[in-house]
DNA sequence: TAGATTGTTAATCGATTAACAATC
DNA sequence: TAGATTGTTAATCGATTAACAATC
């Protein structure tokens, strides 16, 4: 048999959907070990997730990692090949532009750290704020950022402006050199095709929300 | 020809994506209407956001409106077809559970009226933020949820406690009569299926940006 | 009228789910 | 060994995209 180099490390493309169930995994998989769960199979998971076992076998898998018949996975291992695939384990250092209601509450949010993002700076172009502290940061002015952030090689942006400053502050992130855009905007970025930019939209979520209410009093009356 | 009633108002399910993308178009006709245009058809909305001129068709005639073939549809009665299909023309009810950053920010998020959404009352069950103002509110104690949800009959419930509370605090939301949870917290609530929850899990969105950028730094080097 | 645009049906694509051989 | 579980291939399902007749 032909030794097989497995691609463990996060250099492999996942659907989106996969991508967003891991996290539910892992958090599932920390509670198993604080209960001193040594192994864990795929039905197991599927039944505490009410998900299919095939896909939670298919996204696992996604990660690099090889489960043993019978027996499944080991707790340690898989928690382990989650967080090295979406790059949990290691620091990645970013920006905040926009220190409003949102952007303080990311910088307040301590855990972020436990999922790989640490906020080096935040920015903000209200000169009441500049200054001013915020978490354990000092707000300083947005004229500013695209120094800090190309000094300081960051790539990942957090960009919680108002949504008339959007457009041009994600023009600013990507002249400074930032690789990935976390979008807390309603406002649908144009920017070159090869920076990643992830969507929060809270209107969205807010749309079906919205819609599945209406549905659910409409099927009940 | 046999006269067809149309269902405009929002008693029909949509697909997510097509929900999540409405928010979307809204924004554009805004900004149309602001320049004073009076009419748009699928091929310009399709152009100014990138998407297949089919699927906009699609997304729009989910909202119940008709469009006139070689002219388009009216920017004005567009817009209100899909605020009334969202429910953005009514205001709703909502308490929040969780004044913390998160909590806080939605507080403080004032154009949540424009979605339709209005914060009535938030909880805490942090002695200290007890009493306490947040935004135009007066922070109650989480022992007092259940009665208010109840005595207002409010159908929405805005989770944004610690993952610890999340259940529990949901529960009470359920028993208090609420109909639609929108969730905070990247706990997978476990609920009667009647209850909607939409989830707004920013460990999974990170996940996503994660892996994107580990992908499009692999492939440039 | 001519042709742009709608509404709708058909084809494609990708993700989920089912089926099943391999394995410990 | 027997059987639970993995890994993988095939079938299904739903959303996106393409094709095209109807219409103003």
């Amino acid at each position: 048999m032909p030794i097989k180099y497995g691609t463990n490390s996060s250099t492999k493309a996942a659907p989106a959907p996969t991508l967003r169930r891991l996290p539910t995994y892992h958090r599932l998989l920390q509670a198993m070990m604080e209960d001193g769960r040594l192994t864990v199979s795929c039905t197991v998971i599927a039944q505490a997730l009410v998900l299919d076992a095939t896909q939670v076998r298919k996204d696992l898998a996604a990660t690099g990692i090889v489960g043993k018949p019978k027996v499944g996975y080991f707790v340690d291992e898989l928690t382990r090949s989650i967080e090295s695939f979406l790059g949990w384990d290691k620091l990645t250092p970013a920006v905040l532009a926009g220190a409003g209601n949102m952007g303080k509450a990311l910088l307040g949010y301590d855990r972020l750290a436990e999922y790989g993002l640490h906020i080096v700076a935040a920015f903000d172009a209200d000169p009441a704020r500049i200054g001013s502290p915020a978490g354990k940061l000092e707000i300083l002015s947005i004229d500013d950022l695209a120094d800090h952030a190309e000094r300081l090689h960051v790539q990942v942006g957090i960009l919680a402006v108002p949504p008339g400053a959007a457009q041009t502050v994600a023009n600013l992130m990507v002249l400074a050199g930032i690789r990935a855009i976390w979008n807390f905007t309603p406002v649908r970025l144009d920017v070159p095709a090869t920076i990643v930019v992830e969507n929060v939209d809270l209107t969205a979520s807010l749309a079906v929300l919205s819609n599945r209410l209406a549905n659910a009093r409409a099927a009940a009356s």
